[in-house]
DNA sequence: ATATCTGAGTTGGTAGTTCCTACTCAGCCA
DNA sequence: TGGCTGAGTAGGAACTACCAACTCAGATAT
């Protein structure tokens, strides 16, 4: 899968494994260490380790060292640029649930301009920043 | 994960297994037939059997009857509306894995707009159709 | 110095999935 | 009726995830 043509499948081979966009969806909300991510997801300790280390093998995360008073020092796992170019893919993701399958408690939470507070979607542009209709494309 | 509150979590429930969106990628291609699923993707046909039951439970595909003339009626696979939606998902795939796991022989295809030939990308848009940076939203 | 505490992983066994091959089963045609 | 073809099923091996218990290193307390 990682050395396929494809870039969709190549892509997978490195985000494709179960957990993975979870993670990644913590990490964009701010998580940065191994136990918050543990206790936020619920996820085994050895599948947590394998995939941070993936994603970092990949240049998604990147370790930096930390220590807390009193602890020794240890590794947080921040995304890099790449990682953070991601927020497309979970934010499509997320649109598409919210269409599909909705919850009946509604939308989770939705994007918004920072500066205007107006909603924000995923979408198709051309060059110009202009919107494109998926259908006027191929 | 499928009675999860996120609506990310959601939609990995329903999509999230393996070959589930490289099925999806093929029928973006056009392919509708179990046996062109299998030849394309090589994937067991038990787990093609199983990955295409849960898209038609969740309306991404509907079975649609056709018959071959010398053949018995059988199934083809298409896309529903609520399937075709989910271009976004993968050409966001697509995006990053040009971008962040480049191949030797350069991105696969660009997408484009249909009238003009000139490439597109997917982004964030306001309700105006113009593009917003990910970091202007929150 | 020794003991203890804590958090980040490792390890080992079990259960669940995927993979692979071979098989079935239904309708069409000879 | 018997063979052909394509869509699935079945059975077993291999892989992956899950769970609990364990290790290991550095910091603090005694």
């Amino acid at each position: 899968m990682l050395d396929s043509a494809c870039s969709i499948e190549r892509t997978l081979g490195v985000l494709g494994e179960r957990w993975t966009f979870l993670i990644l969806r913590e990490a964009l909300a701010g998580t940065t260490r191994f136990a918050q991510f543990r206790e936020a997801l619920g996820v085994a300790p050895d599948v947590l380790t394998a995939r941070l280390n993936t994603l970092v093998d990949y240049g998604v995360m990147a370790r930096e060292p930390y220590q807390e008073p009193g602890s020794r020092p240890r590794d947080a796992y921040r995304l890099t640029d790449s990682g953070r170019e991601l927020i497309l893919v979970l934010a499509a993701l997320q649109q598409w649930g919210d269409l599909h399958l909705p919850w009946p408690a509604g939308p989770s939470i939705q994007r918004r301009v920072r500066a205007t507070g107006r909603p924000v979607q995923v979408g198709f542009v051309d060059e110009n920043g202009r919107e494109v209709a998926p259908a006027d494309t191929r």
